[in-house]
DNA sequence: GTAAGTAAGTCAACATGACTGACGTAAATT
DNA sequence: AATTTACGTCAGTCATGTTGACTTACTTAC
């Protein structure tokens, strides 16, 4: 117990997540937007047609909260609502065409960094970065995140039923 | 560029910071604190003699915004403060042994989830997300982040002349 | 020894993003 | 028909960040 490489570990994920947000936040301030905005046209960008309550449990805020943030992405067009196909109460979230350039626009600032982190770290750390992620997140929220992370790269056209 | 592997990290690296910094959390809202008095006290706590220049460098926020959580923590006997030897200017950082014990358990939260992360990982783990991290940190800050996390684990009664 | 620079603190005003609690509305389920 | 669910909204609060201006105490340079 307190291993001093775990304590590294815990000052080097914080000084990490520190310098990961910062480029993003820079150029979100500019939009009058800040993370909490990134957070939620990312997700609704790589999960098209992702539901209200589906973005509640992945963020783990209160829906007053996000209702803020979604409203301001709405009204300035960079995500639009439409009911949901079987069930009409539900508000399936898509990005618009603006939506998808800011959400990739941020994404490749992101995805460079890690890229080249993982090039200095090499061959293996993807690997191992990503099996020790997935052992910081709680076993409880371990599937769904599982479930998440899986859906990166399908195509925009599915509607998601099986989101979390 | 925008290769699925990196952005399934850059969702990992948001889930994981999620749910590691939670049980503090969780842990802090009872004394009354927030993130950003767990963050002051776990630097000082250890890198004992810590200027407020140095704090400010370390968690990039604005000495106003230092001081309302400093103070706390210093008004509620967590931290005391005392003049540089050489610099009577300074003040130099010192947990109390309430803020040590307080430090200390926060600290053993995330040491304890970090470690099984890693136990999970495997063995070349460790060292495949240390090079990660760094990595993910910004080339200009690398120096001085590598000198605060080797600080880890010194003795507690060395002046920190050396810090950043 | 005076002037300039530095470390830290402080006052005031403000923005963002979180929270609780209560309530409304429309649609689905029982 | 009654209940539950999905979502939205109103109102107030809090934590944590920001900018800008100013002060105090002390050190350093000329």
């Amino acid at each position: 117990m307190l291993d001093a490489r775990h304590v590294a570990m815990v000052e080097l994920l914080f000084f990490a997540y520190r310098d990961f947000t910062a480029e993003a936040d820079a150029l979100l301030v500019d939009l009058g937007f800040g993370r909490a905005h990134h957070r939620v046209l990312h997700f609704v960008n790589r999960n098209p047609g992702l539901r209200v309550a589906d973005l509640l449990g992945i963020l783990k805020i209160t829906k007053q909260s996000l209702a803020r943030v979604l409203k301001q992405l709405v009204d300035q067009g960079y995500i639009r609502q439409t009911a949901g196909a079987t069930d009409r109460r539900e508000r399936r979230l898509h990005v618009t065409n603006a939506g998808r350039a800011l959400a990739d626009q941020l994404l490749a600032l992101q995805s460079r960094r890690l890229g080249a982190a993982l090039e200095a770290a090499g061959p293996q750390a993807f690997a191992a970065a990503q099996a020790f992620l997935y052992g910081v997140i709680s076993p409880v929220e371990r599937a769904d995140v599982e479930q998440i992370v899986a859906a990166v790269g399908a195509p925009d056209t599915r509607t998601r039923e099986d989101a979390v």
